[in-house]
Order: structure tokens, then C-alpha cells, then sequence
DNA sequence: GGCTCATGTGGACGCTGTCAACATTTAGCC
DNA sequence: GGCTAAATGTTGACAGCGTCCACATGAGCC
């Protein structure tokens, strides 16, 4: 290091990297500026350039580390079942519709807890494909993790495969949106223990849309 | 008219209104820009400041009218079912689900059709206070819409008190969620057919969810 | 007709992203 | 070790943005 103090910086690419994650933290999407962040690393504007083509490219960093943020959130939830599991273990079924609401508690706390990145995230998220996910991303999709969990509800019996179809959609969009309504709509400012009762009243509901009634067969009416 | 054709304008701020809601459908919340608008009125930038005290004002004014669209889809949804109901009437139950059906797919429907205007609503919404909504606004509020056709399962018998609670976000985060995730989130590009598909089915799992089962009381297990 | 206030204009400042030209430092090669 | 080429950082410029200020113009009122 120390080699020639100034001008070769040396780790610019993640210097700037870093500087980028923490505006957007700080400051959300908007607050990723290019100058700006050339500034708080101490070199001069258009230097950035030299390492990433444009501004997007810096977003598309933001996003990547976002997305491993959302990917870790979740994965810490689950981790956590597991280890109570591990004393006390449960019915399979009480597992898997245990995992799902982890899964879907997970991606909340991360929304909740880095809304400038989450926020980027779902603007520069990439599109999913109709069913190929988690092919390219290194860090795993979240979509992959959430129809794993579904999938895992039809092997125990408890999601009725008919009822299956769709459900990662229904699930993704109930998730996403809580966290969107709390993050940056009109549900921002709920206290946190209303916004963990309404969570958890949202958990549940989905829970109970995709169980099996003990009463009837798959009731799919959907409309006259 | 022609009242001087050059200099004052007559009804500027209309103008700008205008050409602001226009601007954010052709190009989004980001497309609104006091000079551009300024421009395509034909007026010199800051004019436009004798009538907004900032771009943020432009916003309001924005949102107001993305808001007044956003009813008027779920008003024209449940006025069609409401005309088709007059030929053949149907049991207050299916009425009751159908309607909470018909919002959300109304709520879907303006999303899609104005993707502008619907993501810049969402960054300026107004907070949801805890219980007392559509108080302010007078053109009406989404959230009462949908509070009312819950309270009316619960009337019909339909939706157990029990879930009730929470019921009125759950199923504005799964709808807001399904048109955010296909307006600007990865499930844009979905297909017409396909989006309409997944709504389908969101809106019978949601149904789903509400719906007291023959089997037993209300269940609300949520963990442990 | 003259005064006042609302409305529109022109210029400026600082911010942004990005391009082009220039400087310097590092690395490769003889 | 010394020369050259590539990588990296700097400086300057341009256009666009929001916003503030000083000024010009027009409309309405007395």
C-alpha cells in the first residue's frame, strides 16, 4: 500500500463501490451521485469512469450487494428455525409452513432495516423469466428460495398442488408489497410493533390460503 | 382568449398541470421537469414558479390527479359488476366476494395502464393514520373502498371477524405488491395474459384466505 | 391616467452526468 | 536499467436540472 499516496489510489473500483452502498443507505437511490462519490473518496469526478462506464453501472454494484443483504436476511431467518429445530424437533408439516413465514419475515426485515437498498433493488431488480430462476445470480434469488418453501408445503401435503399454481406470485406480491407500503408508502412511520402485528396478521393469512380445508376438495371458484 | 398571446399565459397553471401528468405518463415521476414543462407550455422557465412553490408542488398536483384515476378504476369495476347484478342478482355472499375481487383488480388495472402515474403516487402518498382514512381527500380513498367491501364480508357472513383483523392490509399489500412487481419490478414484461392469469389466481388465494371454512373456527396459528 | 400587484422574463449559482484532451503512474519488454 | 504502451487519474467543457434574485410587463383599480 502507501504507494504513491495520491494520485493512484490503488482499490478505487471498491472504494467507490463501498461509497455507493453506503449513500444509497444513507440517502436512498437518488442519493448515489457520481461526483459525489468521488468526492468522499478523495479523487477527482470522472475518475469513477475509468471503472465503471456510467452511473448505472455504480447502481447495478448497489444492487448486487442488495440483493446478497435480502438473500442473507432470509437465510438468517431460516438458519434461526433450524437451530431451535434442532432441539426440539417439529412435524414436517409444522416445519415447512414454519420456513415459509421465515422466509417471507426475512425479506421484510431486510426492507425494514435497509430501505435505501431495498428500495434500488427493485429498480434495477432483473426480470424474472417465466420459470428459470436463479440461474445467473451468484448470490441466490430470492425467488428460488420462496418456490422452494411452496414446494416444499405440497411434499408434506399440506398446499394442495392445485392451489400451488400461482402461489409464488400471490406470496412474492403480498411480501413485496407490505415491505413496499411500509418502506416508501403510506405504511412508513407504523410503529415497529404494529407493523411486526400487521406482519404477522399477513403471514398468517397466507398460511391460511394455502391450507388444506379438512371440509372440501380445492376450492379454486374464482368468480360466477 | 388571445387575450396577448404572448406574455400572460391566462391559465398557466392548468398548463402546467397538464403537461406535468402528461410528461409523468410518457416518461415517469422522474420525466416531471419544471423546465421541460415550462418549455412545452411555451413559457419561460420559472414562470412556473408564480404558481408552484416548488417541483414538489408539481408533484401534489400530479398525485392528486393519479390518485382521482386510481379510484375511477375501481369505481368502474364495481359499477360493472353493479349493472351486470340488475339483470340476474346473485347471493349477497358471491356479490360481497366478487366486489372485493373487482377492487383489487381495478386497483391492477390502473397500475398497468398508467405506470407513470401509479409509481409516482406511490412516492408522494399521503401516511394511512391509524384507523380514520378518506377524511382529507376528496375525490376518495382506495384504503376505504377497501375496508368497506371487508367490512361487507363480514356482514354477508362470509369473512370470520377474527381474520378480519389485518385483512385490509394483507390484501392491499398483495395487490399493491402484484402491480409493483409488474409495473417496475421483475415481473415486468409479463405478458398480458400471463399478468392477467397470476391475478386471477392471487385474487383466489386472497379469497381463499377470507373465506370461513366448513371445516372449523376460525384458525389463526400463526407459529409455535 | 397613474399606482399596485400579479405574472412572466432573463440571468446566475451550484448541482448533476458525461465526453474529450491531457498528465502521470505502472507494467511489460528488451 | 531504460523505453514504451497501457492503465489510471485530472482538468475542462457542455448541457440539463432546480431554485433564487432582479427586472419587465400587463391587468385591474382608484
Amino acid at each position: 500500500m502507501t504507494a504513491s499516496a495520491r494520485y493512484h489510489h490503488g482499490h478505487l473500483r471498491e472504494a467507490l463501490a463501498d461509497a455507493a452502498v453506503e449513500a444509497v443507505r444513507e440517502h436512498g437511490p437518488d442519493g448515489l451521485a457520481v461526483r459525489d462519490l468521488a468526492r468522499r473518496v478523495g479523487v477527482s469526478h470522472n475518475a469513477a469512469y475509468r471503472h465503471f462506464a456510467d452511473r448505472d453501472a455504480l447502481v447495478d454494484v448497489v444492487a448486487e450487494r442488495a440483493m446478497a443483504g435480502l438473500m442473507g436476511a432470509m437465510e438468517r431467518r431460516l438458519a434461526a428455525v433450524e437451530a431451535a429445530e434442532a432441539d426440539d424437533p417439529v412435524d414436517p408439516v409444522h416445519r415447512a409452513r414454519r420456513r415459509l413465514s421465515e422466509v417471507g419475515a426475512g425479506y421484510v426485515d431486510f426492507a425494514v432495516a435497509e430501505p435505501g437498498l431495498f428500495r434500488l433493488l427493485f429498480t434495477a431488480y432483473p426480470e424474472v423469466p417465466d420459470k428459470d430462476l436463479g440461474k445467473g445470480t451468484e448470490v441466490g434469488d430470492p425467488f428460488t428460495v420462496l418456490n422452494l418453501a411452496l414446494d416444499d408445503l405440497v411434499a408434506v401435503g399440506y398446499l394442495d398442488p392445485v392451489v400451488r399454481e400461482g402461489a409464488e406470485i400471490t406470496c412474492w406480491s403480498a411480501v413485496h408489497g407490505f415491505a413496499v407500503l411500509n418502506v416508501e408508502g403510506p405504511l412508513r412511520g407504523l410503529a415497529a410493533a404494529d407493523r411486526e402485528a400487521a406482519l404477522q396478521a399477513l403471514l398468517a393469512h397466507i398460511d391460511g390460503a394455502l391450507g388444506t380445508r379438512p371440509g372440501g376438495g380445492p376450492r379454486r371458484g374464482r368468480r360466477g
